[in-house]
DNA sequence: CTGAAAGCGCTAACAA
DNA sequence: TTGTTAGCGCTTTCAG
């Protein structure tokens, strides 16, 4: 910086107005601070520019599992929406290498750098771990609900998409049901999906059967009690809380000999994965693209100061696919 | 700090040894140090001791398209592996909202934060774009071949992929095939394969029928020109450079009312999709997972000071699928 | 509109 | 093993 100063003759100040300044800066003398930091390659130092202005307009992410193209397809979109708002984003993911308390690390990690706000876009990490720092950095939950009071979130209404998937199902005349259930403590998303697929499915008088799905990361989990119930002709549809268990379901359905929809109907929930209009998968897709760009905004209203809380939900649609079809006669 | 120095009784110095230290500290005035800590909540500002040492142990991730499953999976790996070898590792994805020369800007946010060892996956940013920079922080390039002298990297063999499938399409009896070509500027990789898949099918003395692709973004191009070739009787299969190609290939190809592969047989690159199995594409699976492993292995060799400049190539695995079958008699 | 000077929170010799 | 003392590169009053 002082390689720049001393190139444009001006003081260190000024080339720091240049750059940040909210003070005027002469158009001359911005065009020659200009012209030296691009001869010298001046890259500021962010580190420094934070530390001296204890404010930073980078935002962090915690994201878990990019792996999962759900969260991919939201990383992607709330970086497009927060730096069209002017705002930077870096973005860490808890690793499972980092010990027991994982998810505690990455958001340390982000802490540590101080960023200007805060994404959590993550199940497990609870509000009140987040407590303490509300205070000093505005943060935003995405695709979790959350009612915390101080706590703005954005996420998807799932109670709202199971319905969706019920009412179809029921529509074409299933009597009985497959309804996968994974434990809440695993993915309390998934986990309420299932319920309130349940509870509606019992409101138009079909007679559910849960099949509980407890291990975590086992995605083929349950699918044979699903095989083993249509066998004995207690079902002829199965619905999942999730796309990557319809995906894994299928194997074991064609290994059984049985088609879909004609054996026996399935549905997923996500209606994310590229490809899925081809597979034809009845699903509903989330509206990840919609919670990044609110999201967004909402972040740009809290760091310009607001301290409105809301808890907003999104609704998803219903997708249409081949594998949802009449119960067989 | 001095708030914890204080009510450890100690100098700030000492606490600072007590988190980082390279110095050996009491074991008594330690536990005083964490137990102060503990109490008053003192989380490390990483940017002051970043600033202050003039080195960081975080290293930063450039990552592209973190929407395409592919992108995600590397930095789901690379996060996994990173910190198992005890570093820390930040991401940021380039935005096109950052204007032209957006993965410039997304490079100096990563500069900016004075990361400690920079992954670049990014098929666009060149290598001499990275230049400035190599004596200041180590560079490993990932998933694109690579030949600077000054930069490591870990890649695919696109050729040996291109010749996987090549090979297999055919070994079929295929005699003309088309192949969608990608121009170079947009994707160097998918390009290449492209290359790569023609030369071999001629080395087999198969017709090629080259399908220009040229639109970034647009992966149905090409596709109405490939089902003009087979109406007209000069190809029997079509090879893409990319799963996703295939994907949006098979709308048109319903449309023409074909089947594959009885009427065409089509093949793709990548083998990362979820669910690729089920859809049963025939494509060569990239080890992410390997590319992953050996990137993170690399740059703590060269963060403990190696100089050694390696241009690695790992092999795909052809993954045989049901699109791909003898052609149509 | 611009410069001087005082830090931001921390590390790293150097002494003790 | 610990404290003292300079900074790291930048921002921000406060004067001019």
């Amino acid at each position: 910086m002082s390689a720049v100063a001393e190139a444009a003759g001006v003081s260190r100040a000024t080339v720091s107005r240049v750059f940040h300044g909210s003070t005027p800066v002469a158009e001359s003398t911005r065009d020659a601070v200009f012209a030296a930091s691009e001869r010298l390659g001046y890259v500021p130092n962010v580190m420094a520019r934070v530390l001296a202005a204890r404010t930073s307009d980078i935002i962090g992410l915690l994201l878990r599992g990019p792996t999962n193209p759900a969260y991919g397809l939201l990383f992607g979109e709330l970086q497009e929406n927060v730096s069209r708002l002017g705002l930077q984003m870096v973005v860490v993911a808890p690793s499972r290498a980092e010990g027991a308390n994982f998810e505690r690390q990455a958001l340390n990690r982000l802490l540590g750098l101080r960023v200007g706000g805060m994404f959590v876009a993550t199940g497990v990490i609870r509000a009140d771990m987040l407590e303490p720092f509300l205070d000093k950095v505005p943060v935003v939950i995405i695709g979790r609900p959350e009612s915390h009071p101080r706590i703005y979130s954005v996420s998807y209404d799932e109670d709202d998409n199971a319905y969706q998937l019920a009412d179809a199902v029921a529509g074409q005349g299933h009597r009985g049901v497959a309804v996968v259930t994974p434990a809440g403590g695993n993915s309390a998303t998934e986990h309420r999906r299932a319920l309130a697929m349940t509870a509606r499915l019992r409101e138009h008088g079909v007679r559910v059967h849960p099949v509980a799905a407890p291990t975590f990361g086992a995605q083929e989990e349950g699918a044979r009690e699903v095989i083993e119930l249509h066998r004995a002709g207690h079902v002829t549809a199965a619905m999942f809380p999730a796309d990557l268990r319809v995906l894994a379901f299928m194997p074991y359905l064609r290994e059984a000999g049985l088609r879909t929809p004609e054996d026996l109907s399935v549905t997923g929930c996500d209606g994310i994965l590229p490809g899925i209009d081809m597979i034809g998968f009845t699903t509903v897709r989330i509206p990840v693209e919609q919670a990044a760009q609110r999201a967004a905004e909402v972040m740009k209203t809290l760091l310009d100061g607001s301290t409105e809380i809301r808890h907003e939900r999104l609704h998803g649609t219903l997708l249409p696919g081949r594998t949802l079809g009449p119960p067989p006669r």
